[in-house]
RNA sequence: CGGGGUGUGGCGCAGUCCGGUAGCGCGUCGGCUUUGGGAGCCGAAGGUCCCGGGUUCGAAUCCCGGCGCCCCGACCA
């Protein structure tokens, strides 16, 4: 980087400007296992408010938590035949325990349909028991060669959902409406606007009928899959056993569904509304909602800013608010104000000995838009009431601009695959444009431009006229995709 | 797994071509002075120069072998 300071431009070269922010915001470090990374706590903090918000969205939708083991026997994987030619090239396998070989090698799991549905087998009997709605927060472990902090890792965190259901609609709509729940979070918590939709088939879920994702738009305009939900039809139910007697009285496969979110969504928090001074953590999610900083000159100084300082983060706590103060000696005001903004906190408040005599507070907004000033200096009673709707509006904010600069990006009404290389080497977005459903328009568009077919998406994300034609230019469109490179 | 690059105090690098026993910046520690946008001065600590072998009086430097990491391609939340 130029200097030590200063984080690379994201336009000089974004790839180096996020693994830099990611290390500098403290976010995450390099472990010592190849392609696996520690989550330092400031990540890991951000982790948690998603955890707790997609959870209590999990719970209020029915769903209980449970937990299933890291191990699943190589046999269960083998079961579904698409599922183990999709995970075969990842797995990690335990085949020495206790100083022993085993009879059978152990899989790191990689994902648990197998293990649940075996489990689920066993507990379900009646289309009383039904539906099962379940998930679990764990760990898994998918070997890649090429990764990237929280975007690729060996070993990544994440909720899996697991559903069993009576009939093929209910699963159908269920997987539908947990894609709803993730477009919601990544919508209203972090300031995300994805476009949602089916998967084509070359896309989906090794062992899914179909899958649907939600395609997020990083500022280098390429596609970020943030979350996805599967329709597994009666694909793992078949392989498991996992029958019910219906209430006709007929035995029947069940209906499955599974959908999951993972640690990938701190990467794309960052490359959603990070600038080159660091990250920028949208308020709901922010660990530390206000930084307050108190400056003095002197002891006596000192000691009275730190007690407003305190005051303040007491007051301010009072409502609800995440607060910290920076009070560290030896560190001046503005390497705290850097060292902050590198980290994300969305409001800083300043205490100085002019405040105190006025009896004001000094804030200064994150992001601030081209009209609004540097800091802006408030009487106390007034600053401490207006916090949370600050905080609120710059939430807003943070939304607005990412839809703006989605929208900006996505080219519609787009006919050849020539023109989608040259917006795909003019700085790229999404492009839309019509398809036949042929798998060789899908690889020649992939070959020719290196966008590959995000979504097919969903009605309010499609175009106002429908695509005549297939942008392969030899047939009639049947629908409307979304093209894009992605991480 | 193929192509390219790289490995030197915690971090970023110079030194390698042309062999002579390791240096710079940042950071860290101590002291004093500082503190409204990345503080200053003085002092200090900290290195099996990736590993193994070879050549040589002598290797960070040359030779051979290995390993790690990074970037670029094929597969992926």
């Amino acid at each position: 980087m130029a200097d030590d300071k200063a984080l690379t431009p994201r336009s000089e070269d974004f790839a180096a400007w996020y693994n830099e922010v990611v290390l500098r915001a403290e976010l995450a470090d390099y472990s010592p296992v190849r392609g696996s990374m520690v989550i330092r706590p400031w990540g890991y903090a951000i982790w948690e408010n998603m955890q707790r918000a997609l959870d209590d969205m999990f719970k209020a939708t029915g769903h209980e938590n449970a937990y299933f083991p890291l191990l699943i026997p190589m046999s269960f994987i083998e079961k579904e035949k698409e599922h183990v030619e999709g995970f075969k090239p990842e797995l990690a396998v335990v085949t020495h325990a206790g100083g022993k070989e085993l009879d059978e090698p152990l899989v790191v799991r990689p994902t648990s349909e197998t293990v649940i549905m075996a489990m689920y087998a066993k507990w379900i009997q009646s289309y009383r028991d039904l539906p099962l709605l379940l998930n679990q927060w764990a760990n898994v472990m998918r070997w890649e060669l090429r990764t990237r902090l929280f975007l690729r890792t060996a070993e990544f965190l994440w909720q899996e959902g697991h559903t069993v259901h009576a009939t093929a609609e209910e699963a159908e709509e269920h997987t539908r409406r947990m894609l709803g729940v993730y477009r919601t979070f990544m919508e209203e918590w972090m300031a995300m606007p994805p476009v949602t939709g089916l998967k084509s088939e070359s896309e989906k879920f090794a062992g899914a009928v179909r899958s649907y994702s939600c395609e997020a738009m990083m500022q280098d305009n390429k596609a970020l899959q943030a979350g996805t939900s599967h329709f597994l039809g009666q694909n793992f139910s078949k392989q498991f056993e996992l029958r019910f007697q219906s209430e006709a009285g007929t035995e029947e496969y069940a209906w499955n569904t599974s959908w999951g979110v993972s640690t990938r969504l701190v990467g794309g928090l960052v490359m959603t509304h990070g600038d080159d001074q660091g990250i920028v953590c949208p308020p709901r999610l922010a660990p530390v909602q206000v930084i307050v900083v108190p400056i003095w000159r002197n002891d006596d100084q000192r000691q009275a800013v730190v007690d407003k300082a305190e005051a303040v983060r007491a007051a301010l706590a009072e409502r609800g608010l995440r607060v910290r103060v920076d009070a560290r000696e030896h560190v001046t005001p503005g390497a705290k104000y850097y060292e902050w903004e590198r980290k994300g906190v969305p409001l800083r408040i300043e205490i100085g000995p002019k405040d105190l005599e006025k009896g004001q507070l000094a804030l200064a907004k994150r992001v601030r838009g081209e009209d609004e000033p540097r800091k802006e200096f408030l009487p106390e009673a007034e600053a401490l009431a207006t916090v949370a709707e600050r905080l609120e509006a710059f939430q807003s904010e943070l939304l607005e601009r990412a839809r703006a600069r989605r929208e900006a990006n996505s080219h519609r009404g787009v006919t050849s695959i020539d023109e989608i290389a040259e917006i795909m080497d003019a700085g790229g977005g999404y492009v839309y444009t019509g398809w036949s459903g042929d798998p060789a328009v899908e690889q020649a568009v992939k070959e020719r431009t290196k966008a590959t077919l995000r979504c097919i998406p969903g009605e309010e994300f499609r175009s106002g006229t429908a695509p005549a034609r297939c942008v392969g230019g030899e047939k009639d469109a049947v629908m409307e995709v979304v093209w894009a490179r992605a991480y």
